[in-house]
DNA sequence: TGCATATATTACTATATTTGAATATAAGTG
DNA sequence: CACTTATATTCAAATATAGTAATATATGCA
């Protein structure tokens, strides 16, 4: 769906907090501008901005019910996103086969020291 | 391991393509700020910059071999996001059941039009 | 047609991010 | 100790991003 250098480009597009929930609350289903407006305590220029954006990034689109704009989630990658975000992590990645506590260890590699 | 709230920091973190760049070849092992230079045409003191930002955000950490400074991995949510990443979708996500070529159809909701 | 509602766009300002150059620090070596 | 290598830090300039205010557009309705 997205190209591997553009996947960069959107990650950068939903690490904001207002799209990200905008981007959570569409999971949730259809939601118009107005929705959103209540949901927030921004501006509407400031949804309609930001929905521009991800629009642009084709991560949503939208269908007009009359004078309303109907917006629902189009990239897929975006829920399993969402959802990894959601996920717990209890410990942290083992480390090297050093010395954590001195911070001090072998280099594995072969540059000289 | 990552606050709700932080991980929206961590993916503007993550998002740029350098950065994720030395994340990808973190994955793969323990590395010195010299492999990092050799793997990037960029100048030294960016990559450190780039390290530097890494940890403090907890991404990353390292230990010390003589004068290398060996980085490794930390935030156990960064290789799952990396493996996203790779993944490779197909198709958008099901439209609301609208009317997807005129871009017309019904609001859900009971907002008035 | 004229007004109200829903949403988008533009222009501008404030702020943050990125990078390079220069410099600092710290460890190993002769 | 002086020198070199590995890496970090600081500063400044360039660029990007975020948000507000004002304005534009488009639809429905009286």
């Amino acid at each position: 769906m997205i190209s591997q250098a553009d996947k960069i480009e959107v990650l950068k597009v939903i690490a904001h907090p207002v799209r990200i929930q905008i981007l959570e609350e569409l999971g949730k289903g259809v939601k118009c501008v107005s929705d959103l407006e209540e949901f927030f305590e921004i501006r509407q220029s400031n949804i309609s901005q930001h929905l521009s954006l991800l629009r642009r990034h084709n991560l949503i689109d939208f269908y007009i019910d009359g004078r309303l704009r109907c917006y629902f989630l189009k990239e897929p990658f975006i829920p399993d996103l969402l959802e990894l975000l959601r996920k717990d992590y209890e410990e942290d990645l083992p480390a090297p086969a050093c010395c954590p506590v001195t911070k001090k260890g072998k280099y594995p590699g072969d540059r000289r020291n």
